[in-house]
DNA sequence: CTTGGAATTGAACGCGCGTGCAGATACCAC
DNA sequence: GTGGTATCTGCACGCGCGTTCAATTCCAAG
């Protein structure tokens, strides 16, 4: 198992990812040994070296990966028409894609101090276009009347951290199902923002 | 400079405090080391530990210092009289004394899962205490009907989740004052909640 | 000036770290 | 089978880690 000779530039092995992405979550990325990970696949820890060519470069794969997956699936939702419901999706939309991907959202801002200046800046970059998806939408609402905010940059990181804060407190078979919670922070939201 | 005779169970000494909870939360505890500290201190190794058992200990301390902290001060501040104007004081409060208390803050919702189980029950406990604190006035103005929310164990993390989220991206200096971002964050809470 | 305890140094301990690499092994085309 | 190449092991390297402790320095009280 591993990579077709030489190169790192294509994906790194699936397997390695995966116990990477599970142990940096729960340990944190300066807790986890490349052993360990090792041990996790039931490799040595020289052979993850077929398939990084350093820690440091495993964590930022894993970053960069899942913020191309939140870009590509949100650019794949249907949106409905207006802003009105262009929200409602991407309130729903975020919810859902955090809490089924709970590790690497965790991880991507958790760990951005780990990465080094160039990876920080490409990944800030993703995590901004993002950010950028959700305020177009304010301002779509803003000029069609739809919407009142003080201030759309303002609103976006609020009903952003607002959305992401679900993951540190929901749990599978809790006392609410994520349905109800999207639809609760959907009023929430909405009411925040409505004219 | 040290404490008196033997004992680890008084004040940590200021110097080694701030000197911690600096780099802590610029490099994350696990990547910190006591001899960093030292040097920031400008004292050897060894003279940490006579104001602190541990490493972790350290964290501890700052931890529990800062949610002491939080909830003394929110006891102080005047309230105003009813759920409405309780509210507005709590968006206030907690907007300003987690920009005044960046780093702390920061930490405190980033180490938790370098704590050991005890010590993070501990810390868990008063987080929850003062979470209690917004849910008692959410819970008062849904029974005056001041507000309407779906909710309110609900409201409660995502207002938390919010306000918190103003440290990630607040800059002194930048395009808002914080008496801005304060009533803006204000109007949106209370167009959130309002019946 | 002496003295005794508090404060601090500096060296040491065993350990695990990220990474590199020579050699062993597994696997596939012929 | 045989050859070759992709994959992986096992060990090594130098280093910094958290923590301990005997020895030293500092400083105030007598």
């Amino acid at each position: 198992m591993a990579r077709k000779t030489g190169s790192h530039s294509d994906i790194t092995g699936p397997r390695v990812r995966a116990a990477a992405l599970r142990l940096f979550a729960r340990d944190g990325f300066a807790a986890v040994s490349m052993r360990q990970i090792a041990a996790e696949v039931g490799v040595q820890a020289g052979a993850l070296y077929l398939y990084t060519p350093d820690k440091q470069a495993l964590l930022f794969d894993l970053l960069k990966a899942h913020m191309d997956d939140v870009l590509s699936h949100w650019a794949a939702e249907p949106k409905g028409s207006g802003p009105q419901e262009a929200l409602e999706a991407f309130v729903r939309f975020h919810i859902r894609f955090s809490l089924t991907r709970a590790e690497a959202v965790f991880l991507s801002y958790m760990e951005l101090r780990n990465l080094t200046a160039d990876h920080f800046a490409k990944i800030e970059a993703l995590r901004r276009a993002y950010e950028d998806q959700l305020e177009a939408i304010l301002e779509e609402g803003q000029a069609s009347g739809a919407f009142a905010v003080p201030d759309t940059k303002l609103a976006t990181m609020a009903i952003i951290a607002m959305l992401t804060g679900v993951n540190t407190w929901y749990r599978e078979g809790g006392r609410l199902s994520r349905d109800r919670v999207e639809q609760i922070y959907q009023d929430m939201v909405r009411s925040a923002v409505q004219a």
